[in-house]
This record gives C-alpha cells, sequence and structure tokens, in this order.
DNA sequence: CATGAATGAGCATTCATTCAT
DNA sequence: TATGAATGAATGCTCATTCAT
C-alpha cells in the first residue's frame, strides 16, 4: 500500500518532470502527449488518468514550476540582517536562476496565449503568476522600508523596486534568450545590480 | 499591368496586416491560415502563391514589423543635439511604443520556439532579431559615447547601457502583459528613466 | 462460505440489474462498463472475472431478460380455459407489459446489429430470440387451434396469427418509441384488440 | 463551373450512399469515418467539408432516406380512384418497400439513442420521423374518409387505421429482422392485408 | 494568376481490458 | 477473490497544403 502510494505519487512527478522537459522545449502547442508519455515511461492513458487533459497538464506544470521557482527566489535573503546585504543577495539569487529560468520565459508566454483564448484559464493563471510576483515584492518592499529606516536607501516606492528589479531580470532573461551572448550574462548581471543600487542610493 | 502590379503589392501588404493581427492575438501555432486569407480578403491559395508557406508567411511578417520597429525606435533620438536630452528622448519613444509592443514580445518568443525546431530558420531569426538590436544599440552606445565626452554621464561600457536599457523596456513590458496594472505604467516608465540616468551619471 | 457464494450470486445479479440500467438507456456502444461498475457497486475487475468481457455481459443480459419477459408473456393466459377469452387476456399482457418493452426494442436491434458483426454472437442471438418468440407463438397456436376446434375462429394458420400479434405489438411499441402520444396507447391497444379478432373470426 | 457544381452534389450524393452502406450494415456508433470516406472514393476531409461532423453527416443521411421512404410511399396509391383499392395498393406498397426498410429499422432506432443523448439532435429527429410519418397517415386517413363516404369500410378512426397499418408493416419488419424466414414475408402480407380489410370492413 | 474544394497526415482523447496488489 | 490504476489501440476531427478550374 505504501508502496503503491509512492509509486502513485512518483509517477505524477515523472509525468510532470517529462511534460517540462517537453514543453520547456517545444512549447505547449508544438508538445505531443505522444511524446511526454514514453519520456514518462508511461501509457498515454496514465497521463489522462493523473491530469485529464493536456491543457490541465501544462497548468498543473505550471503550478509546480512557480511554486519551486518561488521558494527559490525568496529563499536567497533569508540568513541575511543588513536590508542592503540582504537585498543584494536576493538580486545575486535571482540572476543565479535567471539561467533555469530562461526556457521557463516562453512557458510563461505561451501560459498567456493560452489563457486568452480560454476563459476558464484566465483567472487560473493569472492568479499562478500573482503567486509567483508577489511573495518576492512582499519580501523586496520589506527590506526596502526597513533600509529606508536605517537611512541606506532613499525614498523610492518599495513596490516600484520590486517592479524594476523583477523588470530587470526578466528583461535579461528575454535577452538572453534571443542575442545576449551566455557569457555576458555575469558582467551585465553586476552591472545590473549597480545600476540598481546607484538608483536605489540616489534621491528618487 | 500597372494596375496589377499595384494590386499585387496591396495584396501582399494586406495579406501581412491581416497575418498580424491574427499572429498577434492567437499566437503562431493557434493562427489557421484559414482565417488570415478571409480577413485579407483573398483567396487562401494567394496566400500560398505570395509566400509559399505559413511558416514563411510569419518569417516575412517578422521582418515587417521589426522594421517598422527599428524605424520607431530610432527616429525617437533624430532632432536632439544633447546627448542627455537625446537618450531621455529615446527611452521615452521606447517606452511609449511599449503599448504596441506587449503583443509582440510572445511573438518573438514563437518565433524562437519555431526556429529552435527548424534549424533553417534559426540562422534566419537570429539575425531579424539582430537587425532590430543593433540600429538600436548603435545608436544609444553613439549617444553614451558622446554623453561621456561631453561629461554627462560617467564610465559604464556603451553597449551594457543599451542592453540595460532595452532590458528594463522588456521587462516592463513583460510584466505589463501579466501583472502590472497598464495605468500603473507611466508611473513605472518615469521611474525607470529616473533609474537609468541616476546609473548613467554615478560612477559604475 | 455459503455467505461468499451468496454474496458471488448477489454480486452477479447486482452487475445484471446495473447492466441493464445502463445498456437501457445509452444503448450498448455508448454504455461504459466503469458505468456499469460503479452503479453495481464493484470493481470494474469484478465485471471481468464475472463475465469476461463487455459483450459477454450483453450476452447474458440478453438472456436474462428475454427469460424474463418469455415468463411474462406466457403466464397471461394460464388461468382461462375459454380460447377467445385466453387469447383475448394473452394479448392483453402483450399491451401490459408493452410500456416495459419499449427501451428493449433498442437493445434487440443492438443485440442483432452485433451479431452481424462477430459471427460467433450470431447463433447465440438468434437462439436467444428464438427462446423469447417460440413459446409465445407455441400458446398461441395452440389457442387458435383449440379455437377453431370449438368453431370460434375462422381457419386462420396459426402461427401467422401468431405472427401478426406480435408484429401488431412490435409495431405499436416501435410506434410508441417514436410518434405515439403515450396516452394514445390505450385506446391503440383496444382498436388492435378488436382488429385482431375481427380478423380471426372472418373467413380468411 | 457547371461541371464542378454537378461534382460537388455528386461528391455530396456519393458520401451519402456510402454513409447508408456503412451505417446500415454497423450501426451508427460501429460505423467508422474513415471507412466511409474510403466506400465514397474521397478525402475524410471531404465528409467534414461537406457535413461538419459525423453526427451530422448521419442526421442529413436520415434526411435523405426519410425523403426517399416518403416518395415511395405515398406514391403507389396515386393512379387508384376506388379507395377500396387504393389502399390495398398502398398497403402492397408499403409491404413490397419492407425488404428495402429492414435495416433502417435499426438506423431509426439508433437515430432515436443519439436524439435521447444530445438534446439539440432530439427535435430534429423527432420532425424527421414526423415528416416521414404524418404524409403517409394523412393519404391514409384521406381513403379511409372517401370509403367510409362510399359505404365500402365501417366506422373506424382514420388516423388509427393509418396507426395499425403502420404498426403492422412495422412490425413485421422487426420479425423479418429477427426471426421471419424472408420467404415468408408474401404470405405474410398478404394475410396482413386480409387482416387490415376485414378489420376496416367489419364494424369496430 | 486567383481561388477554394479536396486531401490525409497528425493529434488529443476515450475506454475495454489487464494485472499487480 | 476483488480491485482500480495503468495501458495503448482505435477514432473523430483539424488544418496546412495542393491543384483543377
Amino acid at each position: 500500500m505504501a508502496i503503491t502510494r509512492a509509486t502513485k505519487t512518483e509517477r505524477r512527478e515523472a509525468i510532470l518532470e517529462a511534460a517540462g522537459a517537453v514543453f520547456a522545449r517545444d512549447g505547449y502547442e508544438r508538445s505531443r502527449v505522444d511524446e511526454i508519455a514514453r519520456r514518462a515511461r508511461v501509457g498515454k492513458g496514465t497521463i489522462y488518468e493523473h491530469f485529464g487533459s493536456k491543457e490541465n497538464l501544462f497548468c498543473s506544470y505550471l503550478s509546480h514550476i512557480v511554486q519551486q521557482n518561488t521558494n527559490t527566489l525568496t529563499e536567497h535573503a533569508r540568513h541575511e540582517d543588513d536590508p542592503r546585504k540582504a537585498l543584494g543577495d536576493l538580486f545575486r539569487g535571482l540572476i543565479t536562476s535567471l539561467e533555469a529560468m530562461i526556457p521557463l520565459i516562453g512557458l510563461y508566454i505561451e501560459a498567456w496565449n493560452l489563457a486568452s483564448k480560454r476563459k476558464e484559464l484566465r483567472e487560473y493563471v493569472i492568479a499562478t503568476f500573482r503567486d509567483l510576483y508577489t511573495p518576492f515584492a512582499d519580501q523586496v518592499a520589506e527590506l526596502v522600508r526597513e533600509g529606508r529606516r536605517r537611512g541606506q536607501f532613499a525614498g523610492h516606492r518599495p513596490s516600484d523596486v520590486a517592479s524594476m528589479m523583477l523588470a530587470i531580470v526578466d528583461g535579461l532573461a528575454y535577452q538572453a534568450l534571443f542575442i545576449l551572448d551566455p557569457k555576458d550574462l555575469p558582467r551585465m548581471a553586476r552591472r545590473a545590480e549597480r545600476f540598481i543600487f546607484q538608483g536605489l542610493e540616489a534621491r528618487p
């Protein structure tokens, strides 16, 4: 029984993992349920047993990676007391996970495309993204507020700082997808960090 | 004859316009050649006469908008002598065209997905993007260099500044797609501009 | 053990009953083994344990209802001595059970369709129908023969009378399925009975 | 152009004919669109071009045969002045077309099964059947009325006579499907005719 | 040249059946 | 013996592409 339950979860995981590989490589539309099944070493029916439809599998996968991402994003700043340093850690953490995020950028967009066609998905996808963004934005806002209290940062609206940080990281990820040479990424990241903090410390 | 040739060009334009509307709304995969033909008020065969395949139509459409975009991007700074102000105009121009760019973000990603499946498209899409990015980056670099000469800007690598500006704009467009309230966009844009210039003017 | 065996029979009955409800409502092809199992409150595997296949379950169900039908049909005339009256009872009994027969009409046809695709079922289905028809026809024939002996009926071939009676009842059931208003059924039945006996009593 | 239009109609006809053969042999559910296409010597897509769905093809086919049947049923009595004889012709015509009707019996039932699952089909199928039945019933009713005026028939309700005639024919068709030896059909038909007219001429 | 009916490869999904527990 | 998760063959339908007119 215990074995069965473990196997069931394992199967679910295997499917999600295979789905992730295929979705990330081919995009939602070009991905084939057949191939996901083959990669997960399960029958095609098993996918439908667990997820009901390709669309639903995609959504489950989205939630899955969003959860992973969220955990990754917010844990970087956990162990630092100085807000300046904590924010730096957070940003560098963001940059570190950037490489892993690159293929996801396309998936988020695909999710959005899909959502705009199917009303019933719209709410779900929006909520998922908000779940990804909000904890990160909250954490940044808290650090900025603390930094201002300590006189480290000038008076920028904390939510704007969060937006800007994320915009820069997303923008770099987007550039990395197309034109940026991967080996230039670390330098760009350091430069971006300096940009951010110069902006933060200057009077707005 | 002259009329026929004009008609031919007009037909091509009509198809590209229809393709743009449909591709931008539905994405490449979900778009139907049938619908593009209907919108362009031509027969389906005519599209194949002009473009050979759906894929090729998409590429032609990409080149088309990239050309339009390039023109738009670079003309904003044309009439200003002061590099500081010219760069400001350029950035605000970028932001102004941001709303129009939002649906294209997804298309660029789709183009990239497509390119990663079809080797023969890869070079083409990369070149197209480079064509979009390079003139803009060159212009920014030139302005930064001129600004440094005049002592307005600190010593940032000009190409990095271009990257950063584009990253911020792309990142905001990306956020606008998902989470940013459209009415917050102008404020974010002003904030972004200040960030950029504070960074530019500070010692790197 | 005794309990187990009773349970086994009970399970069989429960499955047949559930199968009957689903087959009668949806037809053979549209019926799902899953739903039959759920209705019978047994696992899907149990159905295969007991009946081996969906097809076989259907056949078993057919035999089941044919047996029930046969009993119903022939018992109506049991307790009447006068052949004229006995035949009337029989016919009215037929009509009474007509409402219950209506959904079965479709199933008989489905059975026939099935039989024409699978050679190995053909004999079985034919035999089953013969088993349904023959006892009834025999009983009618016997009553007609007795009636002629007593001078009540003119010289129709007894088997033809049985055919005609069944044809009328089947035909009415068929009409009831599609076009006949159910509330017209009793009047039609009385009319049919008079038709039958006028025919029976007239010289052929 | 004229040729094209002819070809288009011909294709439609070919598909309907093939559909008829397959539906009549296998029933709706077991019929494969693939096979219908192969038989009609058209591509599968052509069927969807013309009929939109398998379900719709089935409905179109139903209308088609109902129309044919209607024409067949009512034309038998056209050229006879004496109501008694006209009714006889009509009945014999019915019997003559009975052999052709036998496979259709199953299809009507399938149509009904289908209709009871899909609300949007229900009205359509009911209307179709009414269209088949009504002209025939009207004609019989008219002949019965005329016959009563001439004193040939006793006072049966004309619509009941139509019901009874059709019930007998349907019932025989149904029996022919399962148990009646086809070579007994003509004798049964003559017997049925005599039954009908004895009933008609007798006081109800 | 333009057209749009015809095509059929390709795909998501279903469901009878199996078999490990 | 009973179960129900896993399976994959089978099927309806789509849509890019072709080609006769």
